[in-house]
DNA sequence: CGCCAGGTATGAT
DNA sequence: ATCATACATGGC
């Protein structure tokens, strides 16, 4: 890929980070492989390229290097972090699996509305989700290229509407964040003097949002570290790796050491203690089932 | 067919 | 407060 007779930025790297692992990790849904090694993701307005090549980081067009810098967090020292992590076993393995995950800055709003999607849904369905609804909303950018809608575009349209793209009971929750959003109701600006329970009840506000959704947009969308989004994968890893709780030491950045685990419990290939914990979470299912079933016979004998 | 997916709202104990 | 269930849709 030469791209420098197009305008092509290259940036030096200080830190270790992949691409691949920071933005197909399920933080962001907008990002694809256009061919080995190269991304191609709409950031605000901006169609962005990037790849790497050494210790150098290229970025397509150059104009956008100072906001991709922001995007890919690469200010921020994870080294220093991550030596902070890896006092736990787990997450030394989560880490060794996946050294260059960097939480993203991704926009607000954009944040708010795809993670309200993502909830019960699989991540390749998500991704369909955001496109369409991208495609649908979204000012036309470029040669088939959608900005992520605004809210005002969401708030002229309808439920229905909304609703066509197929993404079910979301449609009405993408109304309501998109309502309170234009109005006001709902600011981002007005978060970072909260703190993080305050925050969370304040994007719970919206309808479909529950705590796992505010914590993907704290974290995702507003930079907020200390926001530790539980899903059902992260649930998995910590009755796996931390029955007894997750270190309290990390809390003010959790929700980085977070996201390793959620991209190493969901893609690494299975170690024992995972299969253990599949078997008894199966073994649970089939312990509630039988139950179930017995209450049925109970009411229906009586 | 049944189960699952980066959950949440709702109504019943 | 805790708990079960419905919820849209698509993949397997």
């Amino acid at each position: 890929m030469d791209m420098r007779d197009k305008g092509c930025f290259l940036h030096k790297l200080e830190g270790e980070i992949s691409l691949e692992e920071t933005l197909d990790c399920g933080q962001s849904f907008r990002w694809k492989e256009i061919e080995p090694g190269v991304w191609q993701g709409i950031v605000g307005k901006s169609i962005i390229t990037l790849f790497k090549e050494g210790d150098k980081l290229g970025i397509y067009p150059a104009k956008d290097i100072d906001s991709v810098i922001d995007y890919l967090d690469l200010a921020t020292d994870y080294e220093k972090l991550k030596l902070q992590y890896m006092k736990y076993r787990p997450l030394k393995d989560a880490i060794d699996y996946c050294p260059g995950i960097r939480i993203l800055r991704q926009d607000f709003f954009e944040t708010l509305i795809t993670f309200i999607l993502s909830q019960n849904n699989n991540i390749p369905r998500i991704k369909g989700l955001v496109e369409a609804l991208c495609r649908k909303f979204g000012e036309r950018i470029g040669d088939d290229a959608y900005a992520f809608p605004t809210c005002q575009a969401l708030v002229n349209s309808s439920v229905e509407e909304i609703g066509s793209i197929k993404c079910g009971f979301r449609a009405k929750y993408i109304f309501d964040a998109a309502s309170k959003v234009y109005s006001g109701q709902i600011a981002p600006e007005a978060i970072h003097s909260l703190s993080l329970e305050e925050a969370e009840d304040y994007l719970c506000q919206i309808k479909g949002v529950g705590k796992k959704v505010a914590d993907c947009t704290l974290l995702f969308g507003l930079h907020r570290l200390d926001a530790f989004p539980v899903d059902v994968w992260i649930k998995r890893a910590l009755n796996i790796f931390f029955p007894q709780g997750f270190p309290v030491d990390i809390n003010e950045t959790a929700g980085i050491a977070q996201q390793y685990l959620f991209h190493y419990i969901r893609t690494a290939p299975q170690t024992e203690p995972m299969r253990k914990e599949e078997k008894r979470l199966r073994d649970l299912e089939k312990e509630e089932k039988k139950k179930r079933k017995q209450q049925k016979e109970l009411i229906e004998n009586k």
